[in-house]
DNA sequence: GTCTATACGGGGATAGAC
DNA sequence: GTCTATCCCCGTATAGAC
């Protein structure tokens, strides 16, 4: 039944299981993180044995990076999109906030990685190193602008600060819900800085 | 509830067995993470097998708790003491930076534990809740003080901040410590708050 | 009370058949 | 490309030696 199309560049077998499980494992990491989902789990969830999924991704935490660089490109575009104005940017950075709200799994999952990642020998080392050079840089030309002849602190030390108080605000909010808002309090950092920010109100 | 007073307080050798494990772990712990550390490991550094470590614990996960609750009793006077005042709790919690920025070992561990425990099925689930209630009530009432007719942002906006600044900036300075100063950060942002902090000078 | 020996189920990973 | 079979390590539980 499957009569091939050499013309047409379409995904051969392997890609498209390749995708099945990334999918499977995006689907299960965001639901119940990382550690509690199995090999075996993602790989009945694509439709094979976990020695399958092992044909296609030399390990699981392979399948688990493989993820995260799938969710960089939905947001990749808000953050790092050099036609983006500092404000926008800035906004952007707080709907990102208010969208992690509603999938706890996958902050859960990032807060984990981002830790576990700190390891020099951690597979997803050099991916959050990376990431946070990346982002501070940034954050950092755009508060350039943002915060000129503004006495408060520096460029540098607001886009590491921005980018701890976020990381931070996560995992307290992970904790207890109730009692952290992580919009609110990013917001009213932003303000302390003496920026404003334009509210978007999409709830 | 009164305790005997032995004559003699010499540990029995359950309780000396006891210790070497906590050490043991301890040690492993801030080397390697939780996770990477077997009870085996532990066992073996502390000259026993893993099933007598776990005639003194019940769990991997149990020598994990008394570990992080023996820590928290060398930090818990710096911080919790309602002999403190405002300024000099402040004051600690700087110092605290200043010395775990010599004990990355530990540093990596909080930072690991605190996102895995975000998981309420993890056992240091309540203990993590329980700190950083406790905290943000400590620093919310300590900031009331230091922040009285200041227009900023509330005292428990301020609480929540500091805590999840100091976390955040421990992950990226143990993923490039050279690009964050975890001690300089913090002091900018209480400065962004109008609070003035006397500089200890202890290198 | 302290500890060893041992076994179980499940995890990630590998080798080789198909 | 995917499977089965297998390996080794993990945390945990139990039986029983001392």
């Amino acid at each position: 039944m499957t009569e091939q199309t050499p013309e047409h560049p379409r995904l051969t077998k392997g890609e498209r299981t390749r995708q099945r499980i990334i999918d499977a494992a995006f689907e299960l990491f965001s639901r119940s993180g990382y550690r509690a989902v199995s090999l075996r789990d993602i790989a009945a969830h694509a439709g094979l044995t976990h020695a399958g999924v092992l044909h296609h991704f030399p390990s699981k935490e392979a399948t688990l990076i493989d993820v995260l660089t799938r969710r960089d490109q939905v947001d990749a575009p808000l953050v790092l999109d050099p036609g983006l104005d500092s404000a926008e940017l800035i906004e952007n950075l707080v709907g990102i906030i208010e969208r992690n709200s509603r999938i706890p799994g996958l902050v859960s999952l990032y807060a984990k990685l981002s830790a576990e990642a700190t390891d020099p020998d951690h597979p997803a080392n050099f991916y959050f190193t990376r990431r946070y050079e990346i982002l501070r840089e940034r954050l950092t030309s755009a508060f350039a602008i943002l915060l000129a002849d503004r006495p408060g602190v520096s460029p540098e030390t607001a886009a590491v600060q921005l980018l701890a108080l976020l990381d931070g605000l996560q995992v307290q909010w992970l904790l207890a819900p109730e009692s952290v808002d992580m919009r609110a309090s990013a917001l009213d950092y932003l303000r302390l800085l003496g920026v404003a920010v334009e509210e978007t109100d999409d709830t």
